[in-house]
DNA sequence: ATTAATTAGTTGCGTATGCAACGTTTTAAT
DNA sequence: ATTAAAACGTTGCATACGCAACTAATTAAT
């Protein structure tokens, strides 16, 4: 293998600019949810997002749909319900499993959330057109096919 | 205000999307630098790679370079340094500063990253052509140019 | 020249993450 | 029916991250 099969263009490959871009879209999200006196991550927001609609259900799903390890949602999922915002329960039919489920707190704090993801999806897609916005969702998609298949 | 502006249609947003996919690409970046006995963070190689290109500036720098607070950095160099990766040289004309310098085992280490990026960046860019390429790269740039602005 | 402000880097604290090992409970296999 | 295997969740260990407070060194201000 020559010294030539090497070189790497970094600057016109997709995952520098994926990586950095993201980063800077998390940083911002996590400064906006601060200066609105939102004390959660964008983590805690997600797990809250995915309860709002598909309450009751149990952490090894919630791990599953969050692409998360289970024993990171296990700590996620604690540190929310120290804040009271979602509740474990143990599920009758199967003592191994808990189910979990929103509180009010937890709602209403989802809910307090709601304007401020609204104005950050609005920076984030300044001077994007719709069809411009829905090609670049299809690269995004086409490129998460192409680890599944891989 | 009315209900109906808190309403957010996530599947046609662009920030569910990019923080998935990025997910899904360091997920799979660190099981093929794990699979190919390569003992190191997607963090760790950033560094490796920016210090191969840029040797003996100090921690500031690589942390502005690589969007990290200059603590985050402090430990990542530290565990780099343990590895025997790169060294801290105090800087002679002001002793605050230290230079980062790649040692010969981190250059070495660099390298061996190289044909496990490069088949990550086939694998991301699998049946995306090149003006599909261009375009998507684009739509970042005009993504990080909206928070920059903002 | 002395004092005040700034800068570079470190450390404590809290958060998130994955892997591997573990206990408990359930299901499958014999 | 008993044993083996699998599933669910937790915990220890290691990594990364940001904020705020801190030390040491340098620069600016008086």
């Amino acid at each position: 293998m020559s010294q030539n099969d090497l070189f790497i263009d970094y600057e016109n490959c997709i995952a520098p600019w994926l990586g950095k871009t993201t980063k800077i879209v998390d940083y911002h999200l996590q400064e906006m949810f601060s200066a609105n006196a939102l004390d959660l991550t964008k983590e805690q927001m997600i797990v809250l997002k995915i309860l709002h609609e598909k309450d009751g259900i149990n952490q090894n799903e919630l791990a599953f749909i969050t692409l998360r390890n289970k024993s990171s949602l296990t700590r996620l999922i604690s540190k929310m319900e120290r804040k009271n915002w979602i509740s474990r329960n143990k599920s009758k039919s199967d003592k191994r499993v808990n189910k979990i489920y929103l509180t009010t707190s937890g709602r209403n704090t989802f809910q307090k959330t709601k304007p401020v993801i609204k104005k950050m999806i609005e920076t984030i897609e300044l001077n994007i057109s719709k069809s411009e916005k829905e090609l670049f969702i299809k690269t995004l998609q086409k490129i998460q096919t192409n680890f599944i298949k891989s």
